[in-house]
DNA sequence: ACGCTTTTTGTGAGCGTTCACATTTATTGT
DNA sequence: ACAATAAATGTGAACGCTCACAAAAAGCGT
């Protein structure tokens, strides 16, 4: 139990060398003759002596520190996004710091960014699904730092990585359509996230292209009660729908349970699709056909694609696209 | 688009002052005119100048930064503490760092370890629910960095945040035999984390306490997957039991999947009670009779206790203990 | 053994802050 | 209007490190 923090100097002092050549031992600079390294790094090990990266950062004003920051942790895509963002940024020997926003006000984000910029990390990676604060307000608050947004607004020149929703939500409708089924309802995600907003309109924009006319959406907010609560709403406006198109998994969990307790069999009344493939869906009753993306991708390509842009400035904005794809389950199936 | 960086030297020269003055106003020290304030801040705000906090961490010799340890973000668990204890970091103005180790080995723990040290974290929660590290191996690489676990083995004299595991697993054992069951069977955790050897020995002892015998136990890994094929085990093995107690309710999904596949039904041929309370448990099919743990109460306790380690490294050695609860719900019901 | 190059080591300065003072300027009582 | 006091501002040093040099030690050809 090392009770003193040692610094350059007490090496040095130790080895009967300059605090310098310490310095270049532990940088490992070749010119330094071989016994004297030796005898530096034995008093390295025995005092248990790390550089201060603090004072390294000061000097060198950076940090090898990248921040992420997220809005809504509870649910399964953010948290997927993280944990494989963490593995990608150390992997490329970044540290993360990890910035959780309870509500994206241009306030909590103004403060937020300040300190980060304050602590001088490197690049920020910003899992910013949900609507309410523009590109340009993030990117002015950031200064330099960049920026790599994942899953912002399609279409946005930003440097980003976004999952293609739109494909997302068009495989399921078509597999639904595909199944046969004319009425279709919908239990979207809260509308403030652009995921859930191309989903659905994606939704919308595959019937109509097909020549069917949607019946009915209403709005959840991820929560597998919201999924319930939103089922039995459907079910009261117009128990007619024999197709349910889910904006998550966890949702469509719920809503099978309301049809359930209604005396409606899924699939054989009501096909439902969900979206995510969250690694329970396969053990709902029944289990549920879906959507999956690919998180882990998703965090490798956002880091990479942050680390280019801080090695250099001129890497030009691009938009990495993941597509996601149709998993084929049960709880779909063909229309009576 | 600020795109230069200022520092104290650059406000204090546009403010015709001199940095130390900068340095006050930033820091609200009382003794600076009115106007000279209003005028540096001015600047300030003009020029979106934010102090550099790794100069600041270098004269402080502190950081105002906490590390966090996990051992397995996938799990629903470790999830809700990492939200919940960042939620209550900032609160106390701290920043986090977050790293995940993808295996509990000595060698990664001494360079993670070792990189946050040298980065002079103020302290370090860890949540180390997995057996393969012992705290004084954590400890002494810690050096005299403050360290609180969560969730490590009880019964440890080490600062510590444990959810009563024994005590969950005794309510819920309990629930069952005064339900009236006679054939226990348990689909445990992985065993070489702390909580399910804690839920798996008390559901041993709570039954031997009542005079019962326990039949059968079969290992998982958390996941659904894992406790569906539990499940098809224990089947196999001898389908006489009629009480399922299961290690979290991700398995307690799977093996509820397997069940009905057997075309047994739950709860009428078979109880069984979970352990975690996600919030897809009130709508799995029957909804799921289980054990909560506060979270949210768990991060804000162990951040809280950190930070008195901080301020007092004499602060008494404790384990704090978050007690769960049963939740009832249909998953459990009376012995045939 | 000499000066030459090459290798190895040491020195001074500075990164952007804060602290402990020293200094200047404003305020006040008489 | 004067010193005495209080308020406001400035200066030097330090935190632990790296950079750009300067200096010393070693190697080497003749």
């Amino acid at each position: 139990m090392n009770k003193q923090r040692y610094t350059l100097n007490d090496v040095a002092q130790r080895a009967g060398v300059s605090y310098q050549t310490v310095s270049r031992v532990v940088n490992n600079h070749p010119s330094v003759a071989a016994a004297t390294r030796a005898r530096v790094q034995n008093i390295i090990q025995e005092l248990g002596y790390h550089p201060n990266k603090v004072a390294q950062s000061l000097v060198a004003n950076q940090s090898n520190t990248l921040a992420i920051l997220t809005f809504a942790m509870s649910y399964y895509g953010p948290t997927q996004m993280v944990v494989n963002i963490e593995r990608a940024a150390k992997e490329l020997g970044y540290d993360l710091i990890f910035s959780n926003l309870q509500e994206p006000s241009y306030e909590e984000l103004r403060k937020t960014l300040g300190s980060l910029s304050g602590r001088r990390v490197d690049g920020i990676i910003s899992i910013s699904p949900v609507v309410g604060v523009s590109y340009e307000e993030m990117v002015s608050l950031c200064g330099n730092t960049p920026l790599v947004q994942i899953d912002p607004q399609m279409g946005l020149e930003v440097p980003s990585v976004i999952v293609d929703q739109h494909y997302g939500s068009q495989l399921a409708t078509e597999h639904l359509i595909q199944l046969g089924h004319e009425r279709f309802a919908e239990i979207s995600g809260p509308l403030n996230w652009f995921g859930a907003i191309a989903r659905h309109q994606q939704w919308l924009a595959t019937l109509q292209h097909a020549g069917l006319t949607p019946m009915m959406s209403v709005e959840g907010d991820w929560s597998a009660k919201s999924g319930y609560d939103a089922a039995r709403r459907l079910l009261q406006a117009d128990p007619g729908f024999t197709a349910l198109a889910v904006g998550n998994d966890q949702m469509a969990l719920g809503a099978i349970y309301a049809l359930h307790e209604a005396n409606l069999r899924v699939p054989d009344d009501i096909s439902v699709v969900g979206f995510d493939d969250i690694p329970e869906t396969a053990f709902f009753q029944p289990p549920l056909t879906t959507i999956r993306q690919d998180f882990s991708r998703l965090g490798a390509m956002g880091v990479k694609y942050l680390q280019e842009l801080i090695e250099n400035p001129d890497t030009p904005i691009q938009q990495h696209i993941i597509v996601p794809r149709l998993i084929v389950r049960q709880s779909a199936t063909a229309a009576r």
